[in-house]
RNA sequence: GCCCCAGUAGCUCAAAGGACAGAGCAGCGGCCUUCUAAGCCGUCGGUUGCAGGUUCGAGUCCUGCCUGGGGCGCCA
């Protein structure tokens, strides 16, 4: 929001460096002024001075000439427009600026924007976002949560920095699992339908009985292959059961998916790419992209050897199995074509995958470039790490995990939580979110009515598990554990959240009108001043978490602006302030500080309550 | 063997190559008859894994190591 006396005062050194024959460097970065109950940006001119010992040889150190600069400057810069003051500190270039004018500006520009604040123009460009890809007739559970939810936050983040989004899902309705859950189903519990609730548990419930039923039981493998058979073969009874069933899955996921407030504008299946696939691989031998193996080998499309690499780097890509069966090689080639079919002005197709696809994604995306799609370099994988569960609770998932099949001794001390995992589902996760919440709700604000109560302690939940997953570097490990993940205290959402109420509080106690905007004529209070350089970063935060797909740059300004605000709230009197005029200034700043905090929240999904 | 990620306070994590590396949690000590104490203040805490290098300046970039995790032709 100083962007443009951050320009006058660029335009008067680039001017002086001129004037004094010093070579200008090739980039200027403004930083935050170490904050002193004033209001402005500094400046580093080492770089400068760097330049200039360079270029004349001189010898002086650059810190010193840095200095030099800096206070030359200072005199240049000081009568600017706007400008109240500048000085030079140990070769920064410090600049302060008229503090009421330029709070009254922050304020009133939020105040204007209101649910707009932070958000960039529209930029006439279309993004897609594949995220949460669940498979069908299995569990949902707290390790696909990480996914959902950072999907549709960077959905949201990329949606406020001016892009058009398109939100992809890609259900995995078909496979080894899909047949031995309907084999399970045919044979122990023929015609029985998933209860209306939970039909999610229901379903995971039935695939792990699966499991264990062939773990104890391998000679009923034979079974299982002959479906398959019948699969292949495109048995209509079998197929109408497969619809029947899947489409429970999918109302089981939707429930799912309205409880996280997410949705998704085009919803693709595995099994459509399945006959295409097969007939991109021909095509792919054909070409001599790919080598036929058959019937020793898979099908494979040696990408190093075609690319002429001696060191391993894309190794080999296998499309198809040796039994001409399909893999999920074999359908993500026709599924990103098909992305672009659709949407052919697509400027990024990104996938949240996590990031032990990484070869496999780059396999993907440098034979669709091999294969000649101009848009194959507007691939990206948007890479997470995995939910880590800990050694007490892999224990119990490994007595309903019957695929797993690792020795016990010299298993990792936290464990990823995949998704044949039954412990830890959702359903459990909401429910003892809820109940903790409940619990705080009661004891904080017993006053309320019990419906409120209910309706504040799952924003409560649902904001400090989202939260925890989303403030911290995509990259990270997220171990969960019920503390960490339901932590309510300090960095977390609940807190931003209380900052919001606190923000509705002090207006519904005004009165629920908002004074004229007004120019302080106070000292600005230290805490006013460090709010109000919050609340002026916000769009700039905006916009580095939409290029870097870190919704961690959202939660950073969210919790810097509540955290600045309850100090601000500590110290500074609003209803009771001194004189009226900053009282009504100060109640448009909680006003804009309430907005702002609404509009981040919203950015990663989570509600901001009126009271809790 | 090749590649990717991580290593920062007791713990969980921040930190556009910029000023003295910051928060939260845990610990200790304060602050509710005054706008909601899910808060605020103070205090305790650091050789940023190790060694070199680049730079005016390195937690950040480069090289080599160490430790942990992950990936590497028919799993998803």
């Amino acid at each position: 929001m100083l962007d443009d006396v951050q320009r006058q005062v660029l335009e008067r050194i680039r001017a002086y460096l001129t004037a004094h024959a010093i070579p200008e460097p090739r980039e200027w970065r403004f930083v935050p002024v170490p904050a002193e109950g004033t209001w402005g940006f500094g400046l580093p001119l080492f770089p400068a001075a760097a330049a200039e010992v360079r270029a004349k040889g001189l010898r002086v150190p650059v810190p010193q000439r840095a200095q030099e600069l800096a206070a030359a400057l200072a005199d240049e810069v000081a009568a600017l427009p706007g400008i109240v003051r500048a000085e030079a500190v140990r070769g920064y270039l410090n600049v302060y600026v008229d503090a009421h004018a330029y709070g009254r500006r922050v304020v009133d520009t939020v105040l204007e924007q209101a649910a707009a604040f932070g958000r960039a123009p529209r930029r006439g460009q279309r993004v897609m976002v594949e995220f949460s890809q669940p498979n069908t007739h299995k569990a949902f559970h707290v390790g696909h949560l990480r996914n959902v939810i950072l999907g549709e936050a960077v959905c949201r983040i990329l949606d406020a920095a001016g892009y058009d989004v398109v939100r992809a899902n890609y259900l995995g309705d078909i496979g080894w699992h899909v047949i031995k859950w309907l084999w399970n189903y045919l044979t122990y519990h023929p015609g029985e339908e998933p209860p209306a609730e939970d039909k999610t548990v229901w379903i995971s419930q039935l695939y792990i009985e699966a499991n264990q039923r062939l773990k104890a039981h391998p000679e009923l493998e034979p079974q299982v292959r002959a479906l398959f058979q019948r699969w292949e073969a495109q048995d209509p009874e079998l197929v109408a059961l497969w619809q029947k069933t899947r489409q429970w899955s999918i109302e089981g996921f939707e429930e799912i998916y309205r409880l996280l407030d997410v949705h998704f504008d085009r919803v693709y299946f595995e099994s459509e790419m399945e006959a295409p696939g097969k007939a991109l691989v021909e095509d792919l031998i054909r070409r001599g992209l790919a080598r036929d193996l058959r019937p020793e080998g898979p099908v494979i499309v040696p990408l190093d050897e075609l690319l002429g690499l001696d060191k391993p780097t894309y190794r080999t890509y296998v499309v198809l199995r040796s039994d001409g069966t399909s893999l999920y090689a074999t359908k993500d080639l026709p599924l990103a074509i098909q992305k672009f079919r659709e949407y052919p002005d697509l400027v990024r197709s990104i996938y949240v995958i996590d990031v032990r696809q990484s070869l496999y994604m780059k396999q993907i995306f440098k034979t669709l470039a091999l294969m000649g799609f101009e848009w194959a370099d507007r691939l990206y994988h948007l890479a997470y790490e995995l939910v880590l569960l800990p050694a007490n609770l892999v224990r119990e998932v490994d007595e309903v995990d019957m695929e797993d099949t690792a020795p016990a001794d010299d298993r990792p001390k936290a464990k990823a939580a995949s998704s044949r995992e039954g412990a830890v589902l959702l359903d459990q996760l909401f429910h003892e979110a809820r109940r903790r919440a409940r619990a705080i709700v009661d004891e904080k604000n017993p006053a309320l009515p019990p419906a409120v109560r209910d309706q504040v302690a799952w924003q409560v939940a649902l904001g400090a598990l989202k939260y925890n997953m989303l403030a911290r570097e995509n990259t990270r490990f997220f171990t969960f554990t019920w503390d960490q993940a339901l932590d309510f205290n300090g960095n977390a959402a609940p807190s931003i959240q209380y900052a919001h109420v606190r923000c509705a509080s002090l207006l519904r106690k005004a009165g629920g009108t908002l004074p004229d905007a007004v120019t302080p004529t106070h000292n600005l209070h230290p805490a006013e001043i460090a709010l109000i350089s919050r609340l002026a970063a916000v769009p700039d935060a905006v916009l580095r978490a939409a290029a870097e797909y870190k919704p961690l740059h959202i939660t950073n300004a969210a919790f810097g602006l509540a955290q600045a605000f309850n100090d601000f709230y500590d110290r500074c009197p609003v209803l009771n302030a001194a004189d009226a005029t900053t009282r009504a200034f100060r109640l448009r700043l909680v006003a804009a500080t309430k907005q702002a905090l609404a509009n981040l929240l919203h950015l990663l999904g989570i509600e901001a309550p009126e009271v809790m």
